[in-house]
DNA sequence: TTAGACTCTATAGTTACTATAGAGTCAACT
DNA sequence: AGTTGACTCTATAGTAACTATAGAGTCTAA
């Protein structure tokens, strides 16, 4: 199948397949005579795992070497799990940032009520004075 | 005072003040005869008024907004927030997502037993052909 | 044969910075 | 006066993971 077929049944786009594989994380595909990439149902199996990789955030970088693991047999998949779960860590440092951040911008909007003109804007007063 | 001495000041990287002033979020200031930059007790005033934003994840575009608000009067100051309230819903919306993809990742974690070699790893089986 | 759909490469844009190179400025010390 | 060292200047490239564009070539069906 042709490019646009695959990014169809992956649900990526053309230019997301052609960056993935011009980053290494598809291998060099065979072509027509016209030089249009062809894929087989293999290559769609190997996109549908970045795919879902990326949904998880893992990102490209660490795509590269889970691929290179699955290809790499005899070694202990410890780093396969640890991967995982630094990523988990990350999440969840994250989410804590953001609940703590949401806590903020909610006690400045209590400082505004609506209707008044700029001059005496209360979130305006807060950003230019307060610290965080 | 000269850029390092903001940049201390400010807890702001010289770079990053540079950059503002590119961006259009702190006006043109005076220079020295050396061509060095000058800045007052004002200039710091408006960069603690960007850090702040920045800390409350809010964009340079919409920084560039707040600072145009603040300096037309008669205005309301609505758009403010609105501003705010559109970015709590924002930030809402991706801590729901990444609370989401945590439980995911919670669960890609318990298909693995550490020890196993890697044609075994459930993660990786995972990976390759569950469904998101 | 030609129109339309598709594909190709190469390049630039996105966000908010950070890092670097290469040159200039300035104050203090010898 | 010379020089060292800290600081500053501009311009440019790099970061992550794409997306968008230009301009050209390919293929297929009417």
């Amino acid at each position: 199948m042709k490019i646009g077929q695959l990014a169809d049944k992956s649900g990526s786009s053309v230019q997301t397949i052609r960056y993935y594989e011009k980053e290494g994380l598809l291998p060099a595909i065979s072509r027509t005579e016209g030089n249009f990439r062809v894929y087989d149902s293999n290559a769609l199996q190997q996109l549908l795992f970045i795919r879902q990789c990326r949904q998880l955030g893992i990102s490209i970088e660490e795509i590269r070497k889970l691929a290179e693991l699955k290809v790499s047999p005899g070694t202990g998949c410890d780093e396969v799990y640890r991967l995982v779960d630094d990523h988990i860590q990350t999440i969840s440092e994250r989410i804590r940032d953001l609940k703590q951040l949401k806590k903020e911008l909610g006690a400045l909007r209590k400082t505004c009520s609506t209707g008044r003109s700029v001059e005496n804007c209360g979130i305006l007063k807060s950003l230019s004075t307060d610290r965080a």
